[in-house]
DNA sequence: TTTTAATATCGCAATATTACGATAAAATTT
DNA sequence: AAATTTTATCGTAATATTGCGATATTAAAA
C-alpha cells in the first residue's frame, strides 16, 4: 500500500501530474524565477543563489530537466540552463482547456 | 534533514509550489477532469468514478480543497464539488508572466 | 600532468505522501 | 428511532521526497 497507482490513470493524466509535480516545490519555483530574473541562460551560478547545498540544487535541477521544464546544455566546464518554452506552453494549453470548458458550465458552488 | 525548507523561500514561491503540488498527482488530475467532463457540479459520484478507495478519494479531494483548486458545498447528505475558476486563472497568470518574460529573453540553449 | 572548478551521483536520515480498512459523523430515508 | 447513505478522519504500512556530506566525474586552467 501507499504506492501511487499511476497505472490506472491514462497517459495524459500521468504526464500532466508529473509536470505539475515538478513545479510543486518552492526550491524549483525559485530556480525557475531565477532563470527568468537573469534574463538569459544561466551558466553556473544557480547553486550560489539558493540557500541549499550543491547536491540538493543538482537534484532539483534534474527533476526540472526530467519534466522538460528546463533545458541544459554543456558550455565549457559548466552547464547552461534555461526554461523550455514548449513545456510552459503545454501547461498553459491544458489550463486554457479547463477555463474554456468551465465557461460553458453550470456551476452550483 | 530531509524536511522541506519552505521558510527560506518567499510567500509567493511557497504558494505557487503548493498549488502545483496539489495538481501533481494523477488521481487529482482525474478528479479535475471528471469535474470538467460532467459539465456541472458533482454531488456524490466521484468515488465511483475512480479506481481508488473512498478514503483515498476523500483525501485527494481535501488536498484539492486546501489548495483552493476545487470548492465544495454541502447539498443534502452529499457534497457538491466544482472547480474554482479563480485558482485556475491564478495559475494561468503566473504562467503568462513566465511566457512574457521569456519572449524578451536571450536564450542560448 | 596536476590542480581547480563545476556538476552529478551515492548513501543515508528525516520527513511526507499515498493507499486503504476501520470507524466516526452527519444527514436522509424508512 | 433504526437503518441507510455519504463523506471525513484515524491508524498504519508502504513508498517517495528532501536535504546534505562524501565522493565521483568531467572539463578547463595552470
Amino acid at each position: 500500500m501507499g504506492i501511487s497507482k499511476i497505472d490506472v490513470f491514462n497517459e495524459r493524466q500521468n504526464k500532466m501530474a508529473s509536470v505539475f509535480k515538478a513545479l510543486g516545490h518552492p526550491a524549483r519555483i525559485a530556480i525557475i524565477e531565477h532563470l527568468l530574473k537573469v534574463n538569459s541562460c544561466i551558466c553556473g551560478d544557480i547553486v550560489n543563489e539558493l540557500p541549499l547545498a550543491q547536491a540538493t540544487v543538482s537534484q532539483h535541477l534534474k527533476e526540472l530537466k526530467n519534466a522538460e521544464i528546463i533545458k541544459g546544455s554543456v558550455e565549457g566546464n559548466s552547464i547552461c540552463y534555461c526554461l523550455n518554452p514548449n513545456t510552459i506552453s503545454f501547461i498553459k494549453e491544458y489550463l486554457n482547456n479547463i477555463t474554456n470548458t468551465l465557461k460553458n458550465q453550470i456551476n452550483c458552488c
